[in-house]
DNA sequence: GAGTTGTTGAGAACCGTTGTCAAATCGCGT
DNA sequence: ACGCGATTTGACAACGGTTCTCAACAACTC
């Protein structure tokens, strides 16, 4: 029900999927762009745009937003889990809380809502940031 | 030390107020803006969007981002809260949970990060739309 | 190689949002 | 009521992130 088009292994699909793993903070589509420019791989910004969302429809990418809206990216591991974002650098750190996912379940139930999903990022100032 | 300017109870200021009040789930700047345009008040959208913006900086107003990265407003208690939402017809429900609120501060200590906030936000399908 | 189909990328278009700035409005002292 | 400096408004331009367009291109199949 989720397969569908083979999807081929490009030059640039491989690049975006590999700066992705070569950082581990969030990044936006226009940041990865650069990268792999200024890396002497360029690939289209729209490839990164489509290959990026492609990614995260995927579930192999996390997507967030900024709290301007910006669309951000990270590869994370597979299991669901939320975030720990430092506002300046970007810094992340990935949490769980089954006490959480058990609260929202429940909230959720008891006034009649189904198909339920949640978001819930934590943002902050890390410590090497707020030592500047 | 949040005092600055008196800020004045214009005409614009008050009809968006009363939009706001007027709705109980989260509308964009633009539909505050047609809104009021169809109800025979219009307020030009630039001052939509400072006023609402204002009210979210006051506190007076939650602001929340839509999957898409668009920023929507709703009037809600003062406290602090978090929102069950449904993503059939934006009926909104306010929810809380002392025990998530720990837990985020102290996720957020361990891992030395100080000037902590947190986004939480519950979609799934209310009843009435389940039942359509 | 030829044909078919998915993919790329430069640029334009899109859309929510913010900036500009002259005109309108407000609050206040007189 | 009147004057006047400070604030606010709004039409419009500008901005920035994202998506669309579509002709050139690259990948798979036979
Ligand atoms: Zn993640
Ligand atoms: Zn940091
Ligand atoms: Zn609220
Ligand atoms: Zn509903």
């Amino acid at each position: 029900m989720t397969e569908q088009t083979p999807l081929r292994p490009t030059r640039q699909r491989l690049a975006v999927a590999e700066a992705l793993a070569s950082v581990d903070d969030f990044r936006s589509a226009q940041e990865i762009h650069d990268l792999l420019g200024r890396r002497g791989e360029p690939v289209g910004l729209a490839t990164v745009y489509r290959t990026l969302q492609r990614l995260a429809d995927a579930g192999e990418v996390d997507l967030l937003r900024t709290e301007d809206g910006e669309a951000v990216y990270r590869r994370c591991s597979g299991t669901h889990h939320h975030h720990l974002v430092c506002r300046t650098c970007g810094a992340t750190v990935e949490v769980e809380g089954p006490a959480v996912e058990r609260w929202t379940r429940s909230i959720a139930g008891e006034h009649g809502f189904t198909d339920v999903s949640h978001t819930l990022e934590i943002f902050g100032t890390c410590r090497t940031c707020s030592d500047a």
